[in-house]
DNA sequence: CCCGGAACCTGAAGGC
DNA sequence: TGCCTTCAGGTTCCGG
């Protein structure tokens, strides 16, 4: 599923081949896609544009177009953007098709049709809806602690909630909470203050590594040129569940519904209560793999 | 405001 | 082999 190192991942990779490129028209495949009732508006506004940059904020990437317009993309779950050349046959589960110049086109593929793009002013309005980027230097410890305070919700659900953190996912919560040692039923607000700042430091340990491994390819993530991620080799708890013993302590891995979201933990290294000195360091000592 | 659950969607996987 | 049910999850919406 694409979450913010999957998405960051598409950025960094789309961007030196379609900076510059003006689109030169637009094939949908899915109306869906777009919003309902603004076909024309969408494609006059879009066609004759060049791209200026790229921007991502969360798990949504910003096409930025020259006349000030961004161009809006939300994968959701399976979507991908593909690099074709401009002659390629959309294959199957392609929505839409943005043809460049220089015989390039992006095919926006996305099998369960979650994904959507639409035009915006500007990306203000990204801003208004999402909470802090977990990897600027704006994300604290003490930033994340006044976020969780007084939080009764799992500490899973909170750290899927867009507007306090923006980009994780189900994965990398998983992930972030088993590196941390926290249980992810945990309440937001009983974390100690040591437990915020082992959080706070594996959300970003967490998201570094799997960018660094070009996002993990559990599902239907491919990398722009068709390449899939390996961050999903390195997980120890999401999507573990299939007779998988924890890496760390050899017991098994198990599972619980956290807002609807399948949840992966270890319950021995994520212990359900708050112990100030068992779970954390042994958990810390042995080394990964 | 806070919290939890349903809906959207469709391919894959599991049960019988 | 085949039909049927269930599961997967990012976001939004709704009810308590």
């Amino acid at each position: 599923m694409p979450e913010l190192p999957e998405v960051e991942t598409i950025r960094r990779e789309l961007t030196p081949h379609i900076t510059g490129r003006s689109i030169t028209s637009l094939t949908l495949i899915w109306k869906g896609i777009i919003p309902a009732s603004s076909e024309e508006g969408f494609r006059a506004r879009l066609i004759g544009q060049e791209i200026t940059g790229l921007y991502r904020r969360g798990k949504y990437l910003a096409i930025r177009l020259a006349s000030g317009d961004s161009l809006i993309i939300h994968l959701r779950m399976t979507g991908s953007l593909l690099l074709k050349s401009g002659g390629d046959q959309p294959e199957r589960f392609v929505r839409a098709v943005i043809h460049l110049d220089r015989n390039i086109s992006i095919h926006f593929r996305d099998p369960r049709k979650f994904g959507l793009m639409w035009l915006c002013q500007d990306t203000d309005s990204l801003d208004k809806k999402l909470g802090v980027e977990p990897l600027e230097a704006s994300f604290t410890a003490d930033l994340l602690a006044s976020l969780l305070k007084n939080r009764k919700a799992p500490i899973k659900a909170l750290l899927l909630e867009q507007k306090l953190i923006a980009g994780i996912g189900n994965m990398y919560a998983d992930e972030s909470l088993f590196s941390a040692g926290i249980h992810p039923l945990r309440p937001g607000g009983s974390l100690s203050k040591k437990e915020v700042k082992r959080l706070h430091r594996s959300i970003r340990k967490i998201l570094r590594a799997a960018i660094e491994q070009k996002g993990a390819s559990v599902n239907t993530y491919y990398r722009p040129g068709g390449e899939e991620g390996i961050a999903q080799f390195s997980f120890r708890v999401a999507h573990r569940l299939g007779g998988n013993n924890c890496s760390v302590c050899d017991i098994p891995i198990e599972r619980v519904t956290v807002r609807n979201r399948g949840t992966y933990f270890c319950p021995a290294c994520q212990p359900e209560v708050k112990t100030e000195t068992s779970g954390d360091h042994r958990h810390k000592q042995k080394a990964p793999r």
